[in-house]
Parts: C-alpha cells; structure tokens; sequence
DNA sequence: ATCATGAATATCACTATTTGATACTAGTGA
DNA sequence: TCACTAGTATCAAATAGTGATATTCATGAT
C-alpha cells in the first residue's frame, strides 16, 4: 500500500477516489476486473468501494453486464462548482452573447496546474463532440489560450513553464518546440491575444485572450474555435478579435 | 455511526462522499466548522476527510481563510459522465440545430429518480444562471419535462409517482395539487408533449417532449423555456411544437 | 497592548473497521 | 458437460481510522 506518511490521510478515501477517476473518456463502463486493471487495487477492495459508490448513488451498474458505469451525481457536483466559481456566472452572459451575435464557438478555459480545462462551453454546429462538452483538460502550452494566460505570469513562471510543463502531439502540426512555444507565449504577452492553428485538430485555428484582474493576472481565457478551412488566420484576426477583446473585458469590467 | 448492515460497506469513503456532498448552490465555500455543521461528522474526521480531498485535488483550499471549495476535478468528472451517457452525444447537435435556428434556450433534461436533472443546456441571454448550468435537479412532478418523461410510464407507476413524488412550492404559482399533475401527466401522454407555465419561474412557459426508444420508453426529455411575456402558450405550440418534436424524434431516429 | 473567543491543527491510545486471502457461485462458450 | 472467467461472500488478523483532547493560530473587542 501506497503510504504517504500523513497521519491525517485518510487511504481508504483515497482509495474510493480512484475509482472514480478510473472513468474517462475512453473508459466509459468498467467491469470490476476493469477496475482492478486500472486502479492498481485488490480486488476486495475494488468490491467494497465500487458497492459502497453504488449505494451512495455515485455509481450506475448495469444490471445485466454487471458494469459501472458514472451516475448523474457527477453531473451535480459540476452545478456546485459553477456556483462555487465567481468567474463563471460573469463569464456566461458574455459568452452568450458573442454566441448568438457570432454564431461561432466559444469558450471560457482555466488554468489547472500544467492544463487548462474548459469550464464554459457554447458549441456550434461544426463542433465535435470532445470541444462541445466542458471539463475537458488539455497540456496548457499546446493551446492558444494555456498560453496567453501564462503570459500574464512572471518571466520566472514563463521560463519554468516553457521548459516543464507537458505538451501532447495531437495533430501531425502540434508545435513541440519548446523554443518556439516560448516565442509564442512573448507575442501573446505583447499583443493580449493568442492565435494558433492545427494544434489540437488539424484545419482549426484558435484565438484566446485573457479575462484580467486588476492584478493583472489571468483568472481565465476566452477562446474561439473557427474553421481553418473558412479563415485564413489575418480573416480571423480581423473579423473576430475586437468583439473578442470586448466579450473578455466585459467579464470583469 | 450510522451502520447499515452490509459488510461490503465502506462508512470511511461514505463520509468522504458526504464532504463532497456538502457543497452547493448556496454553500459555495466551507470552513472546516460548516462542514461540521453540514455533514453531523466529527470534526477531526472532517479534518481529516477533508485533508485528503485537498491533496487528492478535490477539493480547492483558500490559504487565507482556509475555506474549502470545489475543484476543476469537479468538471472532470462531468467530462467522464458525458461520455457514458450515449444518449448525450446524439442528442447535442440537434439541440444546437435548435439553438441556433430559434435562437431561445432549450434543454436535454433525464429522469433521476423522483426528479429531473439537466443534463445538456444550450441557454440564450435571457437565460438566467440557475437555467444556464447542467446538473441542477427540479422534482419531477412541478416540470412539464418531468411530466411527459414520467407519461411513458405504466399506468401503476404513472399513479404512484402522482401520489408519492416530491413536491416544491417554486413560486406562488407552482401547481401543487396531486389530481390536477396526474391530469397534466394524462394529457401528456394523449399529446405526446407537456406544456406549463410559472411552475420553476414566474412568467416562463416550459414546453417539453421525449426522446423515446424502440421500446417506447423515455430515455431523456428535450425542454424549451420561452418567456411567457412575449408569447402565450398557443403561440409557443404554433411557434416551437414542430421543430421541438423533430429536434427529439432526430435524437433517436 | 492584552485578553477572550473561536477556529484550525496536531497528537495519541484504543479498537472498530478495513483488509486481503480465499472459498464459493453464476454465467459463458467450447 | 466441462473449463474458465468474472462476480460474490466470508472471516481472522491487524492496520488504519476514530474521537477526545491539547495546542496553536487568528481575529476582534476592550
């Protein structure tokens, strides 16, 4: 067993959460072999935390196969935490609004450690399934908007970050010069935008500015996705980044 | 200690859950001694439950007033769900379709127990915030979504759910009168759609219908909410009825 | 400044609770 | 029918969690 010497870490709690995490993406109904696989954990104790999370209404099993599945409990613990977080209930009707006025994706991103995730999500038609849903966790230097709100930071923070942090290849074009990224996350500091295109999906480009404190730090990013296909990366510039630039300051204005 | 009797039971990861559990729409932040008060735990075991969550990234801490909030695991966990449910990817872009063609808010809502929950919202600016975020449950009975899900029911289930469901005055108009919802349940199930105002909201008018299996059970509930100062409820049936029926026969079909 | 109050954090002996090995049962397909 | 895999149940051993209490820290009043 795993023991960080902790005398108020509680393991078995730990534990339970593991099995939580067991679900992603990829592992959407987990048999409780599956469980064992992923988590490391005896299967005794897969039993007990997968029946206790069952109980409590954090688990769905599916009475034929036996699998779990996640519960619409992980659904209310997404509400509690857009109310827990000042910046959404402002973020939102901005967002809204460059929606309709727009009819073009957008997004409001967070940093989370070395990821950004995306907390507010208004989808249009052409987005697919994983850019429409929120929650998703994406490597920070791989995105336009992990970078921009970096650039807020301290040179210390930037250099640490370009040198450290992770970055993913998602497309055959995903910038993986840590060099290049650096130069990148300077421009943005300049200009208060990021643009960047096949990073994540290849014919999408990608602009995100920050929405900004009177600390000047970035609380957070609002991001537009546009077909590169539609736009060539001066058209997006032109047509898009003042309304951008308003929607984020309208934020915290 | 509360002891179900169950020898799989884990009471440890229970009372983790339940710290997790605690935080809310209104209990947006809590200090070790609220999450005394909230969860009847001892304090030393919400110390320790609570340390744990915080280096396990589920819970976020202050460091100044050492107040705990929810984390973006919390959104990642939504992420994870989304992805189980298959109904969820079906049902996104037809409800973008509509979204984008009538311009006002419209909702994926599925039975969770003797309640609704949201669980995909495209809202428009007149959306307020409580209506804009997925994961908020309503009970059943007061949403017209609710009522047409629970219609596809049998005819005992139908009656006990009338009898037996949860009930909540939202508003001084909120119909709380048992004969007159299984009335509202019956013309729903003639309709194939339930439609209702000031229920949740003053001044709003709900209009809902189901998304139906092979099995002609209801697998989840596509809503519209419309201002009831711009139209009257004739006028949503003419306006949205037919698009909204075809939103939900698309999910499935 | 000083004290009083309330909250957060740390400690510790006890034992109830969790553990993990194993045995049992049900389901699946050869 | 048998072999195999996956899920379920049991139980003795001891570890990991408990809860009472002590200590430290923060805040605001006098």
């Amino acid at each position: 067993m795993e023991k960080k010497y902790d005398s108020l870490y509680v393991s078995t709690l730990a534990r339970g959460l593991q099995i939580l995490r067991a679900f992603d993406e990829s592992h959407i109904s987990l048999s409780l072999t599956d469980l064992v696989a992923r988590t490391g954990l005896e299967k005794s104790a897969v039993q007990r935390m997968a029946h206790t999370l069952h109980l409590e209404g954090m688990l769905e099993r599916d009475p034929k196969t036996r699998h779990f599945r996640p519960s619409h409990a992980w659904l209310e613990l997404a509400y509690a935490y857009y109310w827990s977080d000042p910046i959404i209930a402002r973020a939102l009707p901005k967002l809204i609004e460059f929606s309709q006025a727009k009819g073009e994706t957008i997004n409001l991103a967070q940093i989370s450690g070395d990821h950004i995730i995306y907390s507010l999500r208004l989808p249009n038609q052409r987005t697919h399934f994983a850019a429409s849903i929120v929650g998703r966790r994406l490597p920070a230097l791989n995105t336009a908007a992990g970078r921009v709100m970096l650039s807020t930071r301290s040179d210390a923070e930037i250099a640490y970050a370009c040198a450290n942090w992770p970055l993913v290849q998602a497309t055959r074009k995903t910038l993986m010069d840590r060099d290049e990224i650096a130069r990148s996350v300077r421009s943005a500091r300049e200009d208060g935008y990021c643009i960047a295109r096949d990073q994540m999906l290849l014919n999408e480009i990608s602009l995100a500015t920050t929405v900004t404190g009177t600390d000047g730090q970035a609380h957070a990013a609002v991001q537009i996705s546009l077909s590169g296909i539609t736009f060539d990366e001066k058209q997006v510039l032109e047509k898009f980044l003042p309304t951008l630039l308003d929607t984020a300051a309208g934020i915290l204005g």
